[in-house]
Parts: C-alpha cells; sequence; structure tokens
DNA sequence: GCGGCACATCGATGGCTGTCAATGTTCTGG
DNA sequence: CCAGAACATTGACAGCCATCGATGTGCCGC
C-alpha cells in the first residue's frame, strides 16, 4: 500500500478546512484503517500485551502472506512494533498513535448531538 | 460505493477483540473517510454552517459529477444531512456521526502515551 | 413552453489493493 | 551441514473505486 507514518498533520477538521496536502495525508491515515483484516489484527494485538504472529493467521482466517502484508501495514503507519525474537515475530500496538486520528475528528463537545 | 450508514457496532477496539462482522462495518465506516476529495468536503462543510453544492466544486477541484458522487457517500454514510431549496442543494454536517468513530478508537487515556 | 442552470445518474476506464501460491530468508535442532 | 519451521517477499490476478464525459431530471426566468 505504500504507506507513510501517521503524524499529526492539521487541526480538528470539523472547525478548520483542511489544505489538499493535509487531506492527502489524512486519508492515507484512514486507509490503513478501511479494512476489516487490519482492524481485527489492531484490535487482537492490543487486547493482549502482545502477540506472535503465528498466533494471528489462524483467528484472522487469511493465508499467512496475507496476514504478514497487513502486519507490515501497520508497522509502516506506526501503529504497531515489531520486535523479532529467534525465528518468530512478535507484534504490539504503538500507544498514542491512534489518538492523532481520534483528535483530528474534533473535540467530544462538538461531535455530541447534544451540542 | 454502496455505503451504510456510520452506526454503534462495537466496543472500543483497543480493548476488545472486533468479531469478523463489526470490522467489515467498522472499516466500511473508515473507508468513507479514507478518501482526500470527500475529507475536504465534510471539513469545508462543517466549518460553515452549511454549505450549497455549486460552491464547492471549484475549491476541491475536481468535476462536478465527482463531487455530486463523494457528497452522496457522505451523505450515504450519515455523515452529511442533503436539503434542496429550488435547484440548488445545500448540504450540512450532522454532529455526533463522527463521535462514533472517535470512540471506537479508544478513550483518551488509552491512546495517549503518557499512560 | 423554451432555453438554461444546478444537480444527479450512467457508462466507461485506469489505477489501486487485497488475496493467494510460490519462493526467498533466517533461525533452530540434530 | 541439513531438514524444517516461522516469517517476509515476489508475482499474478480479480475486484473495487475515483474520475470524467455524456446524459437525464427538476427548477427557474422570460
Amino acid at each position: 500500500m505504500d504507506v507513510k507514518p501517521i503524524e499529526v498533520c492539521c487541526a480538528p477538521m470539523l472547525t478548520t478546512a483542511l489544505s489538499e496536502a493535509d487531506a492527502e495525508d489524512l486519508a492515507a491515515a484512514f486507509k490503513v484503517l478501511a479494512d476489516p483484516a487490519r482492524l481485527r489484527l489492531l484490535s487482537l494485538i492490543a487486547s493482549q500485551d502482545e502477540a506472535c504472529a503465528c498466533d494471528l493467521v489462524e483467528p484472522i482466517g487469511r493465508s499467512q502472506p496475507t496476514v504478514s502484508h497487513h502486519l507490515a501495514v501497520l508497522t509502516d503507519a506506526g501503529l504497531l512494533e515489531r520486535e523479532k525474537r529467534g525465528k518468530w515475530a512478535y507484534y504490539r500496538a504503538v500507544p498514542g498513535c491512534l489518538a492523532v486520528l481520534r483528535d483530528v475528528l474534533g473535540s467530544p463537545s462538538l461531535t455530541t448531538t447534544g451540542a
């Protein structure tokens, strides 16, 4: 997918109009999350402390190369960290990375129906 | 794009593993945001109170059919409301819709590096 | 009603990407 | 060394989607 790290790039999008460049970066970031297999991988890994790649293939229900591909995309985006131990690869969720996207979606007071 | 309305579908994804069905719904929601033109449209409309479609074609820099297509996708997803007045179409951001996605990305305490 | 404007829809097309089989690479045990 | 396991990479393919030109559909002014 040719992914770049997710970074702070702009103010909350509901209050300030996005520039073309910021919109490109943001769209690329959301594209990483726009796949069921990647969402499940990220969710699975984050709900544990860390996870070995060998334990992720079966629950996701895709081939080993496909899982490896998605893990690479998530890692390139900065959402996961990879640590090799012997012949195994352990993945861990990077805290704070999703917060960037949360903040772009606006403050709670602005996105809540109540106000 | 064959879009369905964005709805609450699951607990925060960093604490509980997503089911296959929830992951599909969530991925579809993020896919709506995974396009620069749609992000800019949503941002433009939300930063004003409302916007006429005729004023959106030029700043986005795409053809009129393309802009109309993206507005339809955003409306189908529940992110925009359309109101026709005479031959014009006015769009307005739906408050609270993005909050659903915000919540899925986790609570601030969980996604912040500090804790 | 007739031309024209605003907007939506249709059809076609090019590029992107998720998927898998096959293969490469690195590590382990013997 | 060698066989095998775990994981990454490559190549190929199918499906999806953003984009545009052309056309359709209401609405307005004259």
